[in-house]
DNA sequence: TAGATTTTTAACTAAAAAGTTAAATTTATT
DNA sequence: AATAAATTTAACTTTTTAGTTAAAAATCTA
């Protein structure tokens, strides 16, 4: 009877719980807000759940698979590297317009328990794309068709240039004065603005 | 006797404060130990500020001062934009070098509660300041001197390329697996290699 | 329907932490 | 020395929360 353990009961714990850890963090969240969020309670979800922790490294787990992008479809396509890098622009700015909660949660939880960063080791298969992205880098800035960089800091440019205005939001919103609608509107910009940046700082 | 207060001894709370605010977050913080790292104890504590939170936001206002930069010395000068834009580069890389704990600091705590942002709006000086900055970049982009771009954009650049690196620093270390010096020198290498990526995106 | 499983109810305990206080002690001031 | 201010000590209360449990009720399953 293992197997029919009632699924959707615990699909909706974690649903609950990522929401509630991703908006108040490790600490700040209650196992009493997380029940109420799943519409149950704090027994059954002892029931299902030891602790907070075991409840937290199950969500935390899962949302390193969803941030550490899949490369494959992108770097094994035999497009030009400006190509590739335009599409992985686009599809990481929809990533983090889509989950934009997600990068400031992992930033918080893994400044606070570097420890944690160890399970994203187990995905070495995204880092092999990674290197392959980075070859091919290297081989067409030899060739001349684009400028040379370190590829290293070029990796960190890209991403910073996708993910960074989405942590900031709420100093940027602040900061220019405009609602949430409008903000939301200048970062889907960015899909086209950060795509055409690159693009003009790679040209040979 | 008002005025004889002991500075040092407040100064010390406020030093301990910031430490363990910046390190465990405004939730993780415990006031014993902001008392022991000052070498007081909670009483003292208590007879100095009246509540966490009234000792949190003393902090947190101090911190926005420093984060904030002031741009008043680069804007003012008669530099070209793009010389302008290699010393804010160079500056605020430096600074985040020596504040390395900051902006995720500040980003955890204005995500928790955007509330806080509103310290910020009071720092108009330095707003007027970057519209300055702007209005030079619109201009020398008329008169062709740098490429045209989103001047909204571009800061937003100019400021991702500089933080991010910083703040995803564990997640950096850990995919790259480097140790924290090798990751602290390529972190400061950031000052020529953004300057220049800039200096690419930027040329017309 | 009988038995197993899931879920609720309604407590409870234990621990941690913030906030508070009064009295004693030390230190500075005059 | 006398007074005031700063600091410690050592307790205390209150609140919050995680973790636990037992028994009843509901639901599912064979």
């Amino acid at each position: 009877m293992a197997q029919s353990l009632d699924l959707s009961t615990e699909q909706k714990i974690l649903e609950a719980a990522k929401k509630v850890f991703i908006c108040k963090g490790l600490d700040g969240a209650r196992l009493d807000e997380i029940a109420t969020e799943a519409g149950i309670n704090k027994a059954l979800l002892h029931y299902y759940f030891r602790s907070k922790e075991n409840l937290f490294e199950t969500i935390f787990d899962q949302i390193v698979e969803k941030i550490v992008p899949d490369f494959t479809a992108i770097v094994e396509s035999k497009k030009p590297i400006e190509e590739k890098i335009e599409l992985f622009v686009h599809r990481y700015i929809d990533f983090v317009s889509e989950n934009p909660q997600i990068p400031v949660f992992m930033i918080t939880e893994v400044n606070r328990n570097p420890e944690r960063m160890k399970v994203i080791l187990s995905h070495s298969h995204n880092f092999a794309k990674m290197q392959q992205f980075a070859f091919q880098m290297i081989t067409e800035m030899q060739v001349g068709r684009i400028k040379s960089f370190n590829p290293l800091h070029l990796i960190l440019n890209i991403i910073s240039l996708c993910i960074f205005p989405f942590i900031a939001k709420p100093v940027i919103q602040t900061i220019l004065q405009i609602k949430d609608d409008d903000l939301t509107i200048l970062l889907q910009q960015r899909k086209e603005e950060v795509s055409r940046f690159l693009h003009e700082a790679l040209r040979p």
